[in-house]
DNA sequence: TAGAAAACTGACTGAGCGCTCAGTCTAATT
DNA sequence: AATTAGACTGAGCGCTCAGTCAGTTTTCTA
């Protein structure tokens, strides 16, 4: 093999971060890791400090995997008047926590919010990753106002924190089997219309 | 003392509906439960067969005690439109999450979810909270549409849904303390308003 | 007030947990 | 061929936990 360094740490945190999603992060045993990966419990104590550690580690490659691909997408140029951008973040959003569920699940557990109020880098990571969210939306909603599309009356911020928790809400939704999401969708995203739209164009 | 059943069953309901709420289901521990209830381990086994089924015996006292107060509030007559109703019930909705937060807190567990999945009752229980959630949205909604204050164009059900996860949401936010929740409140109602108001009335 | 029934007790159990450590293996370097 | 360092191993330690049980206390009933 060509490469010495960290033959089975990925694996292990792949399947750490399966696990996490799936069932949970107290729920998830790291003899159960260890037999998935085929690494002895040594093994991951040797790559991680602790399970936490892993966890965080989970975090940390989250963040890198993720903010990078969201601001090459905020970056990108559009035709698109912000009204329609709104509706193409939702779109962007919903294709994102599906195409990456176990990450996105390992972010709607208790467990990171606990471990967020004692650690600093945690707390960081999962505001950085909200508000980058939020602020595509925002975006979006004031280039929406002097394209004249969205209603320059709405306050922007606090609207695309309201876009930005419908659709999380209906990610969790999706997540728990409460609701067929793909149902909703035309709904969700005429919703957004009529709450954000400019109803004396110029 | 007048009463012989349940002297400490009570207390011990209560004290884990606490315990369960603040710290999950996973990371409380029995032994806890005995220290904060002055309850022997013994005497919570012999009250409940299992710490699961503590968990069940929560989940179905919050049904008696929470649904009733919503179908009172739901059959009490009104003279507000369709629209107002749907603002009053969010208010109603925000103000019952917070005077119940233990409640709330528990039904936002992941472990509700999983036990639901195995388990019927559970499964029943969490679907009768939402769906009369979502039930008084809706008839809200056809209210509205028919007083001419709500569009009747947009599909009454779906739309409460999307209402229904809005809240949700803001009570999800508020629990994690995420955003300032109380800030938004107003925000929250003009969006709503906007997404369902007739704009050709009568 | 005797006796039965119900409520309660806490020491105990065994399974499972996160984590350690003394040591082996592998592959590159000298 | 000898040395070395990093990757890896798995038995096992200390501890926590949900659940048990043999026995005691309280309450109800006849």
């Amino acid at each position: 093999m060509a490469n010495t360094n960290a033959k089975k740490k990925d694996t292990i945190l792949q399947a750490a971060t399966f696990l996490f999603a799936r069932k949970g992060y107290r729920d998830t045993a790291m003899g159960e890791l260890s037999k998935m990966t085929g690494a002895a419990e040594g093994t991951i104590f040797y790559h991680f400090k602790s399970k936490q550690g892993i966890f965080l580690s989970i975090l940390r490659s989250l963040k890198a995997d993720i903010l990078p691909e969201f601001e090459r997408y905020r970056n990108a140029e559009s035709e698109h008047t912000g009204l329609d951008m709104v509706e193409e973040t939702i779109s962007f959003y919903l294709y994102m926590t599906k195409s990456r569920e176990d990450l996105f699940a390992i972010l709607n557990q208790r467990y990171a919010y606990e471990l967020a109020e004692t650690n600093p880098e945690c707390r960081e990571i999962l505001e950085a990753i909200y508000n980058c969210f939020v602020d595509i939306f925002e975006s979006a909603i004031t280039g929406g106002q002097r394209d004249g599309s969205i209603d320059p009356a709405i306050p922007a911020r606090k609207s695309a924190l309201i876009v930005f928790s419908m659709v999380d809400s209906m990610v969790r939704f999706r997540m728990n089997n409460l609701y067929d999401v793909g149902a909703l969708y035309k709904e969700l995203i005429d919703s957004c219309r009529r709450m954000l739209e400019n109803r004396q164009r110029s």
